[in-house]
DNA sequence: CTTCAAAATGTTATAGTATTACCTTGCTAG
DNA sequence: CTAGCAAGGTAATACTATAACATTTTGAAG
């Protein structure tokens, strides 16, 4: 069962295990989560919405973190290459990703409301897509899989 | 059986098929198939391509048929609305679509080499966000499914 | 046929997203 | 110690998209 960015949760724990496994990816695998890098995964996964760069940006140089774009697309960059974050290409904004470490092909819920994000699983060889792919002789190498809609929070209030 | 775009066809043929399908859509829906407009989806459709907005453009104004953005974007908006071309998230690009008409939930195989782009079909409902989405309440509204890799071509040539 | 309103187009300016290039810092392997 | 490299700082610029407003075209009503 998944989707628990959609539900109450005890946010605060939820952030500290996920900050904890993010650690333990990086140094399984010989990464560094760098004080910049870590502060962005930090305010990508305060909440569970999806967040521009520059949106980002404006949080790390209000804490004196460097105050231009690349500082921000770098740190993006690295944490979507090790996993730990993810681009929501419908938004063009990134999230910070809940199962870090565990090897997935996300698909996303995005509500087009209130911009919350919820991360589930595909599996793209075995989809539709997956056979008109094999049909075609077409090797998927990444599958961007979003699905945007209304959450039930925002459904509930009429958004 | 699909992905006709990754192989040998008459194209010549499949243009004028598809842009007299357009017409029909058109025509039976009460929308205006102006010249920019027309011209701007035989542009997509000249090859199974993904186009960003600003090479559209290029085209267009080579043609005298505007030169600002705005005239790039309002076509393909009209385009993308009545379904007659489709935006695709993870290039920031657009591709002509290949069944105007039918009501289609497009996916897409995206070759990161040469960027043709194939149209599939999927039911959002039906797959595994499907799932997720139903046991979240999540409403779906849109969906965007499309996979990036390297098309049969690209393999070959070593791409 | 004329008139009017809506739709489409033209143009300027600007907002939002992302990258290139170059320089500096600090670590670490030899 | 120092050469090499990864990371971070900064300036400039490229790419993608929209806002706002003026003008023209179109088609329907009278």
């Amino acid at each position: 069962m998944s989707a628990i960015e959609f539900r109450d949760h005890d946010h605060a724990a939820c952030m500290r295990s996920t900050m904890q496994a993010a650690e333990a990816q990086c140094a399984a695998r010989g990464l560094r989560l760098t004080p910049v890098r870590r502060r962005a995964l930090e305010i990508l996964l305060s909440e569970h919405r999806a967040l521009g760069a520059y949106d980002l940006l404006a949080h790390l140089s209000a804490e004196g973190l460097g105050a231009q774009p690349p500082v921000a697309y770098r740190a993006l960059d690295f944490l979507v290459k090790a996993g730990l974050a993810h681009k929501i290409e419908a938004l063009n904004a990134y999230v910070g990703c809940v199962h870090p470490g565990e090897d997935h092909a996300p698909a996303f819920l995005i509500c087009r409301s209130c911009r919350s994000v919820a991360e589930a699983e595909t599996s793209p060889t075995k989809s539709r897509l997956g056979d008109a792919a094999r049909a075609a002789g077409f090797r998927i190498e990444r599958s961007v899989v979003e699905a945007e809609g209304l959450c039930p929070a925002c459904q509930e209030t009429g958004a």
